[in-house]
DNA sequence: CCAAAAGTGTTGTGGGTACACCCATGA
DNA sequence: TCATGGGTGTACCCACAACACTTTTGG
């Protein structure tokens, strides 16, 4: 076992994920079963140390990968917030910086070998529940929820859960899922075809869902959706 | 010398401040001179080591104390972002938290014997400065100022530059000198008096600035403000 | 009186909501 | 033919920008 020596107080830095996607109509949140004390059974958000020479946020990005099985290019990745509270950890003095990751509808991550205990779960569903997640968790995702949801009012993160070629349909889904209400089908369409810079056309159609044939788009995930679509 | 020894690489924590106010009507920034090494004689933001069994937050607090006199009640302070990159300091691997710090006109810092070094400047003159801040403290800066200036659109952030009870006018004055622009009087009286929550009569009166006396309001600094104020 | 800032009125314009309506496909 | 979702038109309302105008103080 490696030993590091220090004349200033020692700290972990940790990374934590908040992987957030669509399956099948339900905003979702990748979680594990934790196999290890503390909080042995429970679940909890992937996440691990930041190694001696590694950029935090290429620590996100190798976590992701590792327990995940999601690569750079699959997810949209922001820094959320950091949590440091003296005992959140209690084995140590552990720092975790909190990353929000945003995908269009991910793998099963059956992949890598730590990936085996990873699986979508609906957001709704881990915040409520009886069996809440390990050490401060709860309050991660907490946050990092309410940064997805209110990222849509004002930017095109959005299409982070779309297919790289989507429907004005697909999208609104996307609006309705995440934030747990209707949409004017007509209003919302003209709102997002009409706002500059926010989506372009590629000049094909689809069928997919059936119905009229609709107009596929591009998104911009990170342009600024001006005026923005409030919730109340 | 204290030794500290860990089986986990280590990392040091620090937080840095971005400590903003309004001076005279112009936007400023707390900085102070470093007189040690590595960056002797730069400015930087004002910040320290996390101790061992201290809260972050509790650390940014010390931290505004210690380097500028500032108290608890004297300022809004919120976390901003992490900045962790491998060789962000030259000395040792060390994680900063960055704190956004807003303040109504502070005093001048000559308290402590760390203040002594610190200063207010204005924020562009920082920013633009031909002798750069030092480490990466200019990012740190230019995202504490972004953060800032966006809170104004969607928040009552703008009380908080503000003394408990102030007026409309000195309200618009925080917008006009935080984002640099001109405001229509009387528009703007209208968008924050009519804002559901966002100001409360004091039934007091004032005519500090001359002209017709003008009616005292506290701010909600942390209320949502619904329409926002958009910058465009 | 004038200057200065507070505050109100008014008018044109643009976006939002609600909802009727038409379009293009599969079954 | 019908059902389904795509997309347009329209009417009402509210918010906003622009700017004229009145109010209340100090000098």
């Amino acid at each position: 076992m490696p030993k590091f020596v220090s004349e200033f107080p020692i700290f972990s830095v940790t990374v934590d994920l908040v992987v957030l996607t669509i399956r099948d109509g339900v905003f979702s949140v990748l979680v594990i079963r934790r196999g290890e004390k503390p909080y042995a059974g429970r679940l909890a958000l992937p996440g691990g140390f930041t190694q001696e020479r590694e950029d935090i946020e290429d620590a996100a990005y190798r976590e992701l990968k590792e327990e995940a099985g999601i690569g750079k290019g699959d997810v949209h990745l922001e820094q959320l917030q950091t949590f440091g509270a003296p005992r959140r950890d209690p084995r140590s003095r552990v720092v975790s910086v909190a990353w929000l990751a945003l995908g269009a509808d991910l793998p099963d991550p059956v992949a890598g070998s730590d990936a085996a205990a990873a699986e979508f779960r609906p957001v709704d569903e881990v915040l409520g529940s009886a069996s809440p997640l390990a050490f401060d968790h709860a309050d991660i995702l907490s946050v990092g929820v309410e940064r997805a949801r209110s990222k849509l009012e004002y930017t095109g993160a959005a299409a982070n859960y779309c297919p790289p070629e989507f429907t004005v349909g697909e999208l609104r889904s996307v609006y309705e899922a995440v934030w747990g209400v209707e949409l004017d089908p007509a209003n919302f369409h003209r709102k997002v075809t009409r706002a500059e810079g926010f989506l372009s056309e590629t000049g094909e159609n689809t069928t997919r869902g059936g119905g009229r044939p609709a107009k596929l788009f591009r998104g911009s995930p990170r342009a600024r959706l001006n005026p923005p679509i409030l919730r109340d």
